[in-house]
DNA sequence: ATAAACTTTCAGTAATTTCTGAAAGTTTAT
DNA sequence: ATAAACTTTCAGAAATTACTGAAAGTTTAT
């Protein structure tokens, strides 16, 4: 299997951003080949096609799995594994989102919850604690909203991002709208 | 400057994630300590807390500065420089965000605009391209939205997010309230 | 102009991360 | 049971990234 000039370059740049997205470039490289070429492609095929060794194929589709962001695909009569990816775009979003999460934020929320609540040996040790609380809270905060909007789906989500500045009027008409009905608040 | 047992596991943690939060370790553990002590804080303070060489914490500092996360602060009568935070944990958190969208959404945004434009050699280049597409728009809304709340400011963003589950049920009276006015849409 | 008190730079080194490829493992067919 | 066709693992090598510390640069004071 031989890449497109457009390919080429398009699973190149995934490569370079591939570690600021939170994985390495071949396993970026690897994605973007999966998902812009619309037929199945086994490990063997991925590995010509990026000139890396099959060890390390197997090594970036094993972390592609475990971000769930490509799946198996059987071909009958076939005996190797074929891979394609785990769902459409707004799929993969989400997933890159949410494990982006579990890695960046869940971590440091637990430990922040563990340093808050041990009582202060000292003035400065209580300032630290206030600042840690508002990160906690803050990011807190980021995680519930993030699952909310996953809980949306698609559609509506991007109803909202269509909305764009609509949201701070919107706020606005909310209060006298909503307030005083069961609802939220 | 010795830091208490509570400093220290929360600048140890903060360089542990520092990576996976777009910068290296001494980066991380350099803006916790600003961050976490409410005095101002010199550049031979941090190295000597943190143990590293004055060097790498002229790095640091430099780095950080670019992310517009901390500042320096004057004081009068002393010669050597010290740094204050640039703000307070809303600003900073959203400098983060905004500095990373530069640097994960915005180069990809550029590429993903030029490969579009180019036109399809084959029948699956052009398939490619619809995927790219597609990719392209959904970094676009992220960008616009993430934007937009910015420019919401802390309290109406913190309404926003108290909101919740709220956002769904808004967003179908949106339709039957907004829709008819000139407002958006 | 000199020196003192600082900060920055950067070549070389150290630490970390990624990659290879050979060996071990698995599955299916005969 | 053996072999063929695959996949996974992992020790060591290669590539990348981070850090040190000495030298060069800057600023302020005298």
């Amino acid at each position: 299997m031989t890449m497109s000039p457009l390919l080429t370059s398009a699973v190149m740049h995934f490569g370079e951003m591939g570690s600021r997205w939170g994985f390495n470039r071949t396993v970026g490289q690897i994605l973007a080949l999966i998902v812009l070429h619309d037929e199945p492609i086994s490990a063997q095929e991925i590995a010509d096609a990026l000139n890396i060794s099959r060890g390390n194929t197997s090594m970036g589709l094993k972390e592609l799995q475990s971000w769930r962001l490509i799946k198996q695909h059987l071909v009958p009569g076939e005996r190797k594994e074929f891979f394609i990816p785990a769902g459409d775009i707004w799929v993969l979003a989400n997933r890159v989102f949410e494990e982006r999460r579990k890695r960046e934020i869940d971590p440091t929320m637990s430990l922040l919850r563990d340093l808050i609540l041990d009582n202060p040996a000292n003035q400065s040790d209580a300032n630290a604690q206030s600042k840690l609380t508002e990160i906690h809270d803050l990011l807190e905060s980021v995680t519930e909203w993030s699952q909310e909007l996953q809980g949306l789906g698609p559609e509506k989500l991007n109803k909202l991002m269509k909305l764009g500045a609509g949201v701070g009027r919107m706020l606005e008409f909310k209060d006298k709208l909503i307030t005083g009905k069961n609802t939220v608040n």
